[in-house]
RNA sequence: GGCCCGUUGGUGAAGUGGUUUAACACACAUGCCUUUCACGCAUGCAUUCAUGGGUUCAAAUCCCGUACGGGUCACCA
């Protein structure tokens, strides 16, 4: 059978990077087996909808270099791909259940439950439907229905025994069904609930396997009871554990947690971010770390997913980044890097924008930060801060280190960078200054920073005039 | 509270009964580079795998208990 993987978001307008994580699970498991790659919307809360949500969940995808098999924007044999517009599918089969006695249709409102939960919980007790409706009457339904009553179908649970859920990654979990409440099936809007729309989505649109979040876990023993009421076959199931935000909490969108297009707005490449979340909470057989597409389809292995959550860290996103950053060609970054870079360069040659971009290549964590790293190559004045201060007065011959090396600049009459690193020799020679002694002091007084690329790179594009001056 | 799951360093992790004095990577610290910082390279960073017991000649690896963490119990997904 071929495998079909399916990716299936609510269209808030939202990705945090654990959904993300999952949608590169899930299309790495179907790329490594020739399988394919779908996109379903699961857009039953009509309350949470957003406009535009699709196009955007399309742009990530494609973002991140997935190639969507089949989708509501590329629609393959077994659409409709959004969940809404699919609403006759469901009630169909949840009428199927009913007529197998497997599910029932339930005529208790909302308040009336809402009341039965918090008279259990004043109680102290847990609070589950009692089935009350299974037990009505063939006429009583008909009576009830005839009248346009509103009703919800529910699903006939079994109130003994256990029910076994088997995942790739968990194993066998027993579940006992005493506990699993005759869940709802069909809204009294019409809608599919959930774990239903699930149901029916994935043996209908042909799914082998299906990653999501751990939180289903328990929630499959539902699942399973469904497939065997319709005589489905079950998909396998790969449950994977959460990404928690750095300090080692839930992540979530008020904690101003990233979400992918956060990080993408930020500077980060998807290529990198890519490559991070499917290291975090799975490693490969192989040694290293920085991967292609390609090697990670290829040694994608869902055996090796972690049971236990993990810590996003930026830091080593950061790291990834900056090594993807690192390998692109100079034109690529170059045109990359001028979507973070906003400082006013209308006094300055485009030449010399395009060579002081190009000295932070390999420099730089993120694409935001370009403005930052270059703040002083467009000041009249730098300030010099306490660490800076700190070491300029850390040994006596820095002084003269300034004082030789002003001189020797101020008699360069060919300015360019092999003539700065003459003075700055000369400066080595005359003072008997070396190695940080000789290059911290010229870097900070004339930038501004203890740290950055070239030091005669750097000198030569902030100018002979301006370094004298700040001299 | 019931049920389910997890627990290797600051972080991601390798490891599935003995070549482990626990890989590798990020972070951190230090050092090296007669052109600095960065880049790179080198070194250091868990005498120990939450904890207590057990099985075994041998356990991070198997079993049981305890603690801690998380998840789940909706006409939300």
């Amino acid at each position: 059978m071929k495998v079909r993987t399916r990716f299936a978001p609510s269209p808030t307008g939202y990705m945090h990077i654990g959904n993300l994580r999952t949608a590169i699970f899930e299309y790495l498991l179907a790329r490594k087996y020739n399988g394919d790659f779908i996109l379903r919307i699961e857009d039953t809360d009509q309350a949470r909808k957003v406009d535009g949500a699709i196009e955007f969940i399309y742009k990530t995808l494609e973002l991140c270099g997935f190639k969507i098999d089949e989708g509501p924007m590329n629609e393959g044999s077994v659409g409709p791909y959004i969940q809404s517009e699919r609403k006759d599918i469901y009630k169909n089969y949840a009428e199927e259940l009913v007529e197998k006695g497997k599910a029932y249709y339930c005529f208790c409102t909302e308040e009336e439950l809402n009341e039965r939960r918090k008279i259990a919980e004043s109680r102290n007790k847990p609070f589950m439907y009692d089935g009350r409706c299974s037990k009505l009457s063939k006429e009583k339904i008909a009576e009830n229905l005839a009248k346009g009553m509103p009703y919800v179908i529910r699903q006939k649970m079994p109130k003994v025994g256990q029910t076994i859920v088997e995942d790739v990654i968990y194993g066998k979990i027993k579940i006992d069904n005493s506990i699993l409440e005759d869940q709802i099936l069909l809204k009294s809007d019409g809608f599919p609930t959930y774990n239903f729309a699930n149901v029916v989505d994935d043996h209908l649109m042909g799914i082998t396997h299906v990653i999501r979040g751990k939180e289903y876990l328990d929630q499959t023993a539902k699942y399973n009871l469904l497939y065997e009421d319709f005589g489905w076959e079950k998909p396998t199931y790969i449950h994977v554990a959460m990404v928690l935000g750095s300090d080692g909490t839930k992540l979530s969108k008020r904690n101003g947690d990233a979400s992918f297009m956060d990080l993408y707005d930020q500077g980060f490449l998807p290529e990198a971010i890519v490559n991070y979340l499917v290291l975090l909470g799975w490693s490969p057989s192989i040694n290293g770390e920085v991967f292609s597409m390609d090697e990670l389809i290829k040694n994608f292995d869902e055996t090796r997913i972690s049971k236990s959550s993990s810590q996003y860290d930026e830091k080593k996103l950061e790291w990834f980044n900056h090594q993807y950053i690192k390998k692109m060609d100079d034109d690529k970054y170059l045109n990359w890097v001028k979507n973070y870079f906003t400082r006013d360069t209308s006094s300055k040659s485009e030449e010399w924008v395009d060579k002081l971009l190009l000295i932070y290549k390999d420099h730089l964590n993120y694409g935001k930060e370009i403005d930052d790293v270059t703040s002083n190559f467009f000041v009249d004045s730098i300030t010099i801060d306490k660490e800076e201060l700190e070491f300029l007065e850390s040994d006596e011959i820095i002084p003269k280190v300034l004082e030789a090396f002003k001189e020797e600049i101020k008699n360069i009459i060919d300015w360019n960078i092999e003539n700065i690193n003459i003075a700055i020799n000369n400066v080595k020679e005359k003072t008997g200054a070396k190695g940080k002694l000789l290059y911290m002091p010229i870097r900070i007084k004339a930038s501004g920073f203890m740290h950055g690329p070239e030091l005669a790179d750097t000198l030569y594009l902030i100018g002979k005039d301006t370094i004298i001056g700040r001299l």
